[in-house]
DNA sequence: GGTATTTCATAATCTACTTCATTTTATAGC
DNA sequence: GCTATAAAATGAAGTAGATTATGAAATACC
């Protein structure tokens, strides 16, 4: 069960939960093995976990029309990952979400999800805490995004994940950033010229 | 208690309560009427309240180091506003907000929710499903961000929130959407001459 | 281990949007 | 209603970053 001890962990850092409580919620997720290059989610389909990340990277965008990938998140290991608006409305995905490495995932449905909400106040506290941290964590990213220049929000992302900067593609990353490719590698460039 | 009307529907729309359990929860907010250009949050002081507005309309900005200001939020009937960060997390505000008109809002303060949260799951199960929501506008609007050129951003606000696109100031409203007042004047008046 | 395929780097050209400066229009306060 | 002030419009000039194109380096895979 070595695969659950980095959620349990995860678990404990937010709320309080006594053994027996603990082996409950942990029990409802399954393990998730996948390559590198696999989904998870696909447009159109609806998103049916919640996905937490015991190893691996990984990463989901979206394609616009001219076929342009857009890189909304990405997630390693202790993060989570889905297409947020398919999962809580169970709508239908407009995201991919692709493992960048091989991956070992632990993932709740959305139904197993309630039972474990209705069956005890601190899962759903639980829950609360996390979609509070996700919405704090996204507005961020907004104010980032409204105020920086694209060198500035290359700066800020390296010096806040510096695991995932050295981790993820670069035309990934300059797609989170909101730039190209190309612009990110002469950021990188002027830096080391610096 | 006419004020209080539009918050009890707001729960209603959301999770089911009795009678007795409604006026626990809204009997814990108080009524805040202020004037345009008032502030009710300040960078560096700890956002308080969580604030929901019965009548008027808020601006939630910041201000960079060369001075100028970027709309992170609006707010009109029926929303929310505060400095998310500063009210989850009960740290410094980075943000300003500010009544665009004479508003009354109905305000929480934050140890008042913790006590309701625990006073009653489905008072959590509220916040949860708050901050969820939260969550997936935000996301959706980085996707909007990402994806979209300035004109594009403009449209798509109009179509999904015309009551604020007509009644916030245009220079509220362009720092909103990541563009100078000029350039959206620009997009304005390219529309009329077709 | 060699070849096909991705990924990254570099550079020239281009453009969506900004900046700055000025005028016009709307709003607020007495 | 009149004046002061803020907001919006207009236009010229400038720039951050995109686009396009090509080659080099790294990685995947049989």
């Amino acid at each position: 069960m070595a695969q659950y001890e980095s959620l349990i962990k995860h678990l404990q850092d937010r709320i309080e939960l006594s053994e027996e409580e603990m082996n409950q919620f942990v029990s409802n997720f399954k393990i998730k093995k996948i390559k590198k290059r696999q989904f998870i989610v696909q447009p159109d389909f609806v998103a049916k976990h919640r996905n937490y990340v015991v190893e691996g990277a990984l990463r989901a965008y979206v394609v616009n029309d001219e076929g342009q990938e857009h890189t909304i998140a990405f997630a390693i290991e202790d993060w989570w990952i889905s297409d947020y608006n398919s999962y809580i409305y169970q709508q239908p995905a407009t995201m991919f979400v692709m493992a960048l490495e091989d991956a070992v995932l632990l993932q709740i449905d959305f139904e197993t999800e309630a039972k474990l909400k209705k069956a005890n106040p601190k899962f759903e506290t639980f829950f609360r805490i996390t979609a509070e941290r996700t919405a704090a964590f996204f507005q961020r990213r907004i104010i980032t995004n409204l105020t920086s220049s694209a060198e500035e929000r290359y700066d800020k992302f390296t010096n806040q994940f510096p695991l995932i900067a050295n981790r993820v593609p670069q035309y990934a990353l300059a797609s989170y950033l909101g730039m190209t490719t190309e612009f990110l590698s002469k950021i990188k460039n002027n830096k080391l010229k610096k």
